[in-house]
RNA sequence: GCCCCCAUGGUGUAACGGUUAGCACGCGAGAUUUUCAAUCUCGUAGCGCGAGUUCGACUCUCGCUGGGGGUACCA
């Protein structure tokens, strides 16, 4: 099995895309067989350097690797101009000056069958379509659908410049990479036709078609920006973990049972199927990303945590802070907000300092803490640390929380963070008591 | 306009002629609790509409409605 992902360097690596790209990954990996790229860089406006390296850094991310060189469909218009050509001679195609107006005018005045056109000599090369019979479209997720031959335009392939349209294109570039696959959006489902006619005035055997549901934002609009993460970047810099990415995408229009959610990239390579994706336009529901993220952010190994938050923070020394937070956060991006004040200092909060900090029984629970800490002998541990501020609670006859809250604004500046007796041992005795001392003095 | 596709709770899905229509996210309630989470328990909500076919339809057929895609000398 030989697939193509071809992506249309015009912007970010977008979800739906990746997701495409992910699924023509898994079948190529899962079959033993190849992924290749295919770019579609004709679009000079915006199929810049950066933005080809954009989708590269994306597939890198997500840990989708190809094979061999990108084929940059740009530069293989020679090939292309050599196929033109080889279709005129035959016959085949014919070149016609008729433009948008023509063709509207023609099939006004013929009920709506596909445009023909005589020989000019010159103008667009269109390709002739035949006036009878119909175009089976075969596709492993929708089935076979046929659409009738008169109704299709004969197919420009080439402007008048000489420069080869997109459906010739990819048609010459698939073939001629020897794909037999071809896994993409179901904005394309109605183009195949023309594909089949091209692969037919080719007399070369089309490839096994499967088209995608397209992915839609939550107001079942065309998903964009305005709905959030857009891109895989955008994941990335949203603090999902490429594991999750991969799995959440790998569920968004396919199920491999009635209820296993969770999957490693192993387990989707031997277990994805086409045949089980569903035809069905799918919701990008962030929300359910988030808590598959958070289960894998829950379960992963500590050290290899602390790696992601480092690279991702751009800070070190991460692991007890790590170790105490795990379990709190759902995305990278959640750590620095919850962690960060036990290395830059507390925040400042006034409304939780007017709460916890000023009142008089919070500055005497305060100090009552102080005082047992201070009092408290090594090793300072959150075991130890514990045991002696209960017994502050214990016999000072107040609430757990009427202690624990103004310490942990004292600590943090914050009213959430930590356990506070993981984050007192963490912090250490000398810089919990000054932390406290700078609150009471103020 | 014409062509094609799709249709199960708010979301992603399971079922493939016979189930109390299952699972998960979300949401609600409770338990736990030092904050926030996490965790556990319970609950909430669905087959777009109308005709057929059939002993029996979420499942098959037709129509309708709704949504999407295509219809470029864009990709």
């Amino acid at each position: 099995m030989r697939v193509r992902f071809p992506p249309s360097p015009t912007g970010a690596l977008h979800i739906g895309n990746a997701r495409t790209a992910l699924y023509n990954w898994l079948l190529a990996r899962g079959s033993g067989g190849q992924m290749v790229l295919r770019i579609e860089d004709t679009d000079r406006e915006r199929s810049t350097p950066e933005n080809v390296q954009l989708i590269f850094d994306s597939l890198n991310w997500l840990g989708l690797d190809w094979d061999g060189e990108p084929i940059y469909q740009s530069q293989n218009v020679a090939r292309h101009s050599a196929v033109v050509q080889q279709l005129l001679d035959s016959g085949q195609a014919y070149r016609s000056t008729a433009g948008p107006d023509e063709v509207r005018a023609f099939k006004a005045e013929h009920d709506n069958r596909g445009f023909r056109g005589v020989d000019e000599g010159e103008g667009a090369v269109r390709l002739r379509m035949p006036d009878e019979g119909v175009t089976v479209v075969r596709d492993i997720i929708r089935g076979e659908s046929a659409f009738e031959n008169a109704l299709q335009d004969d197919l420009v392939i080439a402007r008048a410049d000489g420069t080869p349209v997109y459906h010739l294109a990819v048609v010459v570039d698939d073939h001629d990479a020897g794909i037999t696959h071809v896994v993409r959006g179901a904005d394309h489902y109605s183009n195949t036709p023309k594909h089949l006619r091209i692969y037919e005035a080719l007399g070369a055997e089309p490839p096994t078609y499967a088209h995608l549901p397209l992915l839609h934002g939550p107001d079942g609009k065309k998903l964009s920006k305005r709905h959030g993460a857009a891109s895989v970047q955008d994941l990335s810099a949203a603090g999902y973990l490429r594991e999750a990415v991969i799995n959440y995408l790998a569920l968004l229009g396919w199920g491999y049972d009635e209820s296993t959610t969770f999957f490693t990239v192993e387990e989707l390579q031997r277990l994805f199927s086409l045949e089980r994706v569903s035809k069905n336009p799918a919701v990008f529901d962030e929300q359910k990303l988030r808590w598959i993220n958070g289960r894998y952010v829950r379960e992963m190994d500590l050290d290899e945590l602390t790696g992601r938050l480092e690279a991702f923070t751009g800070r070190t020394g991460l692991r007890d802070a790590v170790a105490i937070t795990q379990e709190k956060i759902s995305t990278l991006s959640e750590f620095w907000p919850l962690a960060g004040s036990f290395f830059d200092g507390p925040t400042d909060d006034p409304k939780a300092r007017e709460r916890f900090l000023e009142p008089r029984e919070s500055r005497e629970a305060l100090a009552d803490a102080r005082a047992a800490l201070e009092a408290l002998p090594a090793p300072w541990t959150a075991a130890n640390v514990e045991e002696a501020l209960r017994a502050v609670v214990e016999r000072t006859g107040r609430k757990p929380k009427q202690i624990f809250q103004p310490l942990r604004v004292a600590l943090t500046g914050t009213t959430v963070s930590p356990g506070i007796f993981e984050s007192v041992a963490l912090l250490g005795r000398d810089e919990t008591l000054a932390r406290v001392g700078r609150a009471l003095e103020a």
